[in-house]
Order: C-alpha cells, then structure tokens, then sequence
DNA sequence: AAGAAGATATGCT
DNA sequence: GCATATCTTCTTA
C-alpha cells in the first residue's frame, strides 16, 4: 500500500502538522487525502478547510479542555480527531502543533477523483454533490469514529502532496459556527465547484 | 440524573 | 428558507 500511495503522491512531513491551524489549513488546500476502503484507494484533492484553535477560540471543541470526546484533538500534530455531531453525522480534522494544545483543521470540502464509484455507493448519490461538506467527505469516505485518533503517517488515512499549480485560495470566516475570533479561518479554492455551499 | 445544544445534511414549502 | 432527523457529549443541579 505504502509503495502505491508513493505513485500519487510523497506523505506530508511530520514538520507541516506542526504548525498554527490556520498556517496547516492553507497549505492543506491543494493536497490529496486518501482512505484505504476494503483493499481499494478511495479520496481526492483538498479545496476547503477550516482552522479551529484552542484557547481564545471559543467556538472550538477544545477550548474548554481535553474531555473524552476531543482528547485526540490534542495529539500531536499529524494524526486524526473525528467527531459525532447531530445525531448522524461523523466530521474529520486534522490535528496540528504540538501534542497538548488542542488545535486541529477540519476538512470540509474534497474534489473526488479516486475511487468515485465507490465513493458514490457510500453517499448513495452523484459525483457533485458527493464531498462537498465536513459530514458528506465522511460518509463518502467511509470515515467513522474508528478512525478517530489514528496517525496519518501509517493507517489507512493518508495525505499526501498534490499539484497545487494554478489554484487560487482566498479565505472567508468559518461556515456554521458563532464567529468568536476576529480572522478569517476558513480557506477554500475560488470558483471550484467542489467546495461546499 | 436530566436537559440542552451541536464545526450538518436533506427535503419540503 | 426553514424544519427536522437523531443521539452523543457536556453542563448543571
């Protein structure tokens, strides 16, 4: 699996993790997220995340402290923090910084490209609006709570370089949540029509 | 022990 | 655009 990974694209360094969510989130835009499903490869490029911080960041799962929920978003940087939210929904975010300081990008939009069919049999519907959202990447991915806390760098989650020439990201303020920080923390390639609505 | 809210998606009006 | 599904986790008593 490592060998066929390595034809799409070389891991991330364990160095990228380790820095400020918004800085991760950014350079995240662009890169390849692939989930080994039942033996084939299923995943596609990244074109919109969001920087969630810990402290000062009220609106983060962390910022009242490691509870059983979001202890593996305070892993260190480079592994997995999935979450269950109302009632039927899994999100996936990418832990970053040191181990400790609770700070993580979550993944909120994907343009599929491999393993589409199976991508579509999972999400039960076409390829536009296949990962166009946090919880809909999920499910397509077939990504669940078993997942949450596992390394980047050696289970079946992988995000590896893509080819980041000619895309533009510009940034907004985050969908969904009360804005408690005064930035701009969701980033997100222009007029691509993956990204989520 | 109980209640409220939630980093959402979908379907209907 | 708004209601609703649906259930885990955290908060408060």
């Amino acid at each position: 699996m490592t060998e066929d990974i390595n034809k799409i694209g070389k891991d991330l360094e364990k160095s990228f993790y380790l820095r400020r969510p918004d800085v991760v989130a950014r350079n995240l835009i662009g890169n390849i997220v692939l989930r080994e499903y039942h033996g084939s490869r299923i995943g596609g490029t990244i074109v919109e995340t969001e920087a969630y911080f810990g402290e000062n960041d009220e609106v983060s799962h962390a910022y009242r402290g490691i509870t059983e929920r979001n202890k593996s978003m305070f892993k260190e940087g480079g592994h997995v923090y999935v979450y269950f939210t109302y009632g039927m929904h899994y999100c996936m975010n990418v832990v970053c910084g040191k181990m400790g300081v609770g700070r993580a990008v979550l993944l909120r939009a994907i343009r599929p490209e491999f393993g589409i069919e199976t991508m579509k049999s999972l999400r039960k519907c076409e390829a536009t609006n296949l990962t166009n959202g946090p919880a809909k990447l999920c499910q397509a991915l077939g990504i669940d709570k078993t997942l949450d806390g596992i390394s980047l760098f050696s289970g079946p989650v992988r995000i590896v370089e893509g080819q980041k020439s000619g895309i533009k990201i510009a940034s907004s303020f985050r969908i969904g949540v009360k804005e408690s920080i005064p930035r701009k923390a969701r980033y997100y390639v222009v007029s691509d029509e993956f990204v989520s609505k």
